[in-house]
DNA sequence: GGCGAATAGATGCATATACAGATAATGGGG
DNA sequence: CCCCATTATCTGTATATGCATCTATTCGCC
């Protein structure tokens, strides 16, 4: 075993966040060009799937604690990407995106799909297709939306 | 579909994201008596495994930029709980458990234990193993240190 | 031995993350 | 209609994270 090499790591905790360290590093290279970080991507492109739903909506779907979206949108809706809205209840706030944060979205498009089939060629369709699977379990076993079934 | 479940997410690197998210509340949560964050915890865990280490080499085994490892450490080291000390080579620093630090991962070990064995047992052994084979074989796979293999 | 490239960490800066507590708005009971 | 519990979001504070850049060493070569 060379020095060198990454050692499996027993706790499911640190191998989740050692692998989310270094996929984000690997898509965030990869999204270097348009400027966007991984978490704002991911936010333009569930606000794009979902359409206009509240931040706390948001924060559900993307299991963000609700304040922490507080400031990543202030970051967006500086750079113009998100309009903001208050709903018919006044307390919360309507998001969806905006023109330019459209356009944000399909210039970064095609970088992302060009990193997901790169990623995707690495690890064979078998173990893509059971990692998108099972840490999307992971998610609804842990936030308690209901027990995983197969 | 309910609108309160969580829809599933194409993106790997979004579904890794949200569900360390997820897994590092959930140890937060078990490892708070403590006092511990999940990342001071894993380290702990890590230079209790590999003895003295070089903070290059730390930063290596958890894909965790060195520079972020500079931070976290000083944190770890005001609490008493590692020792920085400098290599033949002193550039270097090397890093150790103290006394206090071997104390503390003791003191947290059976919180840690639960955790896993109440998220092993939700899961089932099943996806718990493959699970941990998978984002193993991520990490390596993405910071090229080899390809994977069965 | 000294110079320049390479290496190990540290620092400046910006974003990501969440908990505790504050604020604003809603909704139910009397 | 008013009070209070609840809900949606914001703010204060602390840690986590990494890139660009800087400093201190080391190493190779002449």
């Amino acid at each position: 075993m060379n020095k060198s090499t990454i050692p499996p790591l027993d706790c499911m905790c640190a191998s989740f966040r050692r692998s989310s360290r270094a996929l984000t590093q690997l898509y965030e290279e990869a999204l270097r060009p348009t400027g966007l970080r991984a978490t704002q991507f991911t936010i333009l492109q569930a606000l794009s799937l979902a359409g206009e739903v509240s931040q706390g909506r948001l924060a559900q779907i993307l299991a963000i604690d609700s304040t922490t979206l507080t400031r990543t949108l202030a970051i967006m809706t500086r750079h113009g990407w998100i309009a903001k809205l208050r709903g018919g209840d006044r307390r919360q706030r309507r998001l969806r995106l905006s023109p330019a944060g459209k356009r944000q979205l399909n210039r970064a498009l095609p970088h992302w799909e060009k990193v997901q089939t790169q990623l995707r060629r690495k690890l064979g369709p078998r173990r893509w297709d059971a990692l998108l699977r099972l840490t999307n379990q992971v998610t609804s076993a842990v936030t308690a939306q209901g027990a995983p079934h197969d």
